[in-house]
DNA sequence: TTGAAAGCGCTAACAC
DNA sequence: GTGTTAGCGCTTTCAA
């Protein structure tokens, strides 16, 4: 060959190399290196060379060489679905606890909502033989995370469950109470006409918001009013990379209707509601909070930049509890499933649902100008 | 043993089970699998045969041992430094913009600013061989990427360079024009009296963003005042886990002092211009733009959230540049260096520097309350 | 106290 | 067309 392929000029230094050095065995070096000469009877002087030799060497142990023979790699998939909102930041921290002082590493990464991408990275994952795989679930893959259960690779679901798939683990907000904390908080500010932003793609997490948003009206003696519900279609979590959200139809069919407005919004979450305050605000000329409150769920880093209210997600937390089911399912030989739904409830009251700002005005119906980057 | 620890009661087949099961070589097998039949003489009915098995019986191939034996493992590591600020998301598409079609894979990890936790992430990369090493730089750990670099595993700093470390390769945002367009537009803009808030790290893109200020303030007729360079002692960049920005004493020192207020400031990134919104708006009561402007550079996705204007960077061609640099570097034998500046000078224009609502009025000096979250 | 040796799953040169 | 075989670097049992 011309031209050598090799890319790895680094160290070829291994136990073997270090053994024949020193004239001992690969078993002896090996114990060495793992802690166990003493319990391997091997002798304090022999410890050290190897060990100084070892050092000396710059030898690094292969771990590929080490989880192929142990038939286990101590590391688990972490599939996160984007890393634009600082979600992915506060639930590796959660991942992480878990796992490191167990020794475990999270083998990271991104599907992008690209059902094709996380397919990618499930199948590289299991080549890899991790021990387990957490991911964000998207529907569309439905059949795949059949096909892996199969395969026996625990798979643990974050930040939503998949219904269709009851005997699998998952990690999530129990956003039920939060919910319900928000309503409350919008009528105790002087509401009654509430609307719900959300998305017609009916999610677990999606319909437990929904429902609650419902039951918390019904109980306070407030009509539910259907046309108050704006789904938006498609994808509406989303966002382009270039910073504009794909959203806002399903509030302006309703802003542009003959129906009676509502005076404060709850969205689904903080990424709607800060499209809410876009709409409402730039397009429509609305008031915040004056004329309509604006509230989101999830408590995003930037809310306390553009003063959005929020209920806050115990993000850290369910990303340890994903970990801690990845490495119970791992460690044990039974399928079992576990179901972690993390309470939270704490609310982060600011400027868009301001109580002392409520004028109780109506909502003019004068569409000032069209959104702008 | 009573407990099993096996915690991999996946699939164990392999190519030697699945050659057995079919009476033939494992070699037939492993040539079918990395569809070299053809090239190595295998019937079209072996390899249907073979095909059809591994399927049936849900083989999936060993890349642990794959990267074992053929002393390569096609990845390479991917050390970011958080994922708050939405900058992580599109490094991590630049660099999968050239992995992907390469076939090579990242390995990610988060060193989340603290030393200890680079090094580890380090050392677990090199023990499974990953080819190349991208990783945004701590100056901490010089001597930890010396011993790297010692060993020969390529290293390649994304976002800044290490100046001690010149022989090394880096892909970073070549900002001096940016920060030329910057300073001109808030001179456009009427403003004369414009400060610039950094830190007082000098890190070179600290240093090329501050030299840069000055020049081009000179170059306009406009002299450069000492007093309005606020430096922020320790590790501004640094957002606490609670969303507070630990930042703002240096800005507050000048804006108490007696020294004439500026009617600008400049800030070296978004993150720190926000609390510098933040800090005059909410703390001092200052109106931004009339009295003070506020610009930032990086142009993070909340930027446009708060109106903030800023400088763009182009962040995912920074991303690409680093891992083809590290392809670069995996593959071929020599060692070289590559320095990547990428340049980009777009400015978006917001609220917080808009034109027309400059009015030059002078900031007063009437502190309204302290900073809430 | 230490060493020998089997083998984890795979690749690829070589033999038939 | 297909099979044999020698490792890749490591762990771990068993023997000495």
């Amino acid at each position: 060959m011309a031209t050598n392929q090799k890319p790895n000029r680094r160290s070829n230094v291994t136990i073997t190399s270090i053994a024949q050095e020193l004239g001992v065995s690969v078993a002896t070096v090996s114990y060495v290196m793992n802690g166990k000469a003493k319990q391997n009877g091997i002798s304090e002087r022999t410890t050290v060379r190897v060990r100084e030799l070892a050092k000396k060497r710059g030898y690094v142990p292969n771990d590929l060489a080490r989880s192929l023979r142990r038939q286990r790699t101590q590391s688990v998939g972490l599939i996160l679905s984007d890393l634009e909102q600082g979600w992915a930041h506060r639930a590796l921290k959660g991942v992480l606890s878990v796992f490191d002082p167990r020794d475990y590493v999270p083998y990271m990464s991104v599907h992008f909502w690209d059902p094709e991408r996380e397919r990618r990275e499930l199948q590289s994952m299991v080549k890899r033989r991790l021990e387990a795989i957490i991911t964000v679930p998207m529907r569309e893959n439905l059949e795949t995370y059949r096909d892996l259960i199969e395969t026996g690779i625990p798979l643990i679901f974050l930040q939503d469950e998949m219904e269709d798939l009851p005997e699998s683990s998952f990690a999530m907000w129990n956003a039920r109470e939060a919910t319900r904390a928000c309503v409350d908080h919008l009528i105790k500010n002087g509401r009654r006409r509430i609307a719900f932003v959300g998305a017609d793609h009916f999610t677990p997490w999606m319909k437990m918001r929904i429902e609650e948003y419902k039951a918390s009206l019904q109980d306070a003696g407030i009509e539910v009013r259907e046309e108050w519900i704006c789904l938006e279609p498609r994808q509406p979590l989303r966002i382009k990379s270039t910073g504009e959200y794909e959203f806002g139809s399903s509030i302006r069919k309703l802003f542009d209707s003959d129906a009676e407005l509502p005076d404060a919004m709850l969205a689904m979450n903080d990424a709607v509601a800060m499209t809410c305050l876009d709409v409402l605000q730039d397009e429509y000329g609305y008031r915040v909070p004056e004329e309509i409150a604006v509230m989101g769920m999830g408590d995003l880093p930037q809310s306390r930049l553009v003063g959005l209210s929020s209920a806050v997600e115990p993000v850290e937390e369910v990303g340890a509890k994903a970990a801690e089911i990845a490495l119970k399912l791992a460690l044990s030989n039974f399928e079992e499933a576990f179901h972690a739904l993390v309470e939270g409830n704490n609310l982060k009251i600011r400027r868009s649902t301001e109580p002392s700002e409520y004028v109780g005005a109506t909502p003019r119906r004068t569409r000032r100008r069209s959104s702008q980057i």
